[in-house]
DNA sequence: TTGGTAAGTTAGGTAAACCAAACAATTTGT
DNA sequence: ACAAATTGTTTGGTTTACCTAACTTACCAA
């Protein structure tokens, strides 16, 4: 029953689109599906049958369209990569919005398990410990604009970073 | 002339793979080409023509194959965006060298330019950053072993962080 | 030189994904 | 309730990228 044979990237987007149209919308219709494929409508219909053939959504010829137990899960699966992936690619790389969001789309189907949950270790620890966080990544991006860090300026950097995490800590009590 | 219309991920890996060759063998040939991509020999002829017809490689019927400078400046973007990757995953992520390498070939498609320096510029950064660097990729590797860290060490660990700074710059002097 | 083997090509076929356009079902407004 | 508009499906076609098997060319060696 619960065997999974690997998607096609195809296959993959439209359990992501599905899953963001019964959020939106309770079900999905094969139009929107369409549209925020940026397909034609007829070529949905074929896509659904893939689908519905592989147990991942509840459809019939005209009714509405919703994941399957086991369809939601995928989908869940793979709209977590995007968003990692994006959130990675936004906050650390900072890259803008649109080049964030378009590269996380195609990145999705590129990774498997282990590396997201890597991906998603390194993010939190990035952010959380106190040798790196926002001001790190805040000279990181200075660097690149730049091209070259002044490293003369190193020891000031860490004693502030020291001398922040103290107060920090501080703070706390 | 030296328009690019871009390539589908089957055209990028051949020409991934024939500058491999070159480099190992002078010229490529059908049969190893075939070999490396994993695909039968008699399907290389046609993935062959796609690219005689965008002049990125040096091709006629029973000759063999090399690419041209068109060809090498793409194969070689390729190669490198493939490497960069492979690094991060390898070098910062820590993952085993044969996700790394899998993953990477399945991601090198996905990312574009200005992704890819990105992320150069962070690697680089990270690793010539004092507050960063290796030891501090190995604590976060002990973080996502355990799922979670003891942050009650920062202090110490920000200490030791800046002794071995100021150390080092002594060490240059 | 010639015959066998290795390498390359061709031909015919399949599968996935799409398109456009014709057609069918459903929904909606009055 | 029923025509019009919207939505969904079907059909026939295209493209990309493979496959297998038969055939051709090139090369080497006795």
């Amino acid at each position: 029953m619960g065997k999974r044979e690997k998607l096609s990237e195809s296959q993959e987007d439209y359990l992501e689109v599905i899953l963001d149209l019964e959020r939106e919308n309770k079900v999905a219709r094969a139009k929107d599906i369409a549209e925020k494929l940026g397909i034609q409508r007829g070529s949905v219909t074929g896509g659904l049958k893939s689908l519905v053939e592989k147990s991942l959504i509840n459809y019939e010829p005209y009714s509405f369209i919703t994941l399957t137990q086991k369809g939601v899960k995928i989908a869940e699966e793979i709209t977590r990569r995007h968003q990692i992936l994006k959130d990675f690619l936004l906050k650390v790389l900072q890259l803008d919005e649109n080049t964030a969001e378009a590269t996380a789309c195609r990145m999705e189907h590129a990774v498997d398990e282990t590396s997201i949950e890597r991906l998603v270790s390194f993010v939190e620890y990035l952010f959380q410990c106190p040798r790196t966080g926002d001001d790190w990544i805040q000279s990181f991006i200075e660097y690149s604009k730049k091209g070259k860090k002044d490293w003369s300026k190193c020891e000031e950097c860490l004693d502030e970073c020291l001398a922040r995490h103290q107060d920090e800590n501080q703070a706390e009590k």
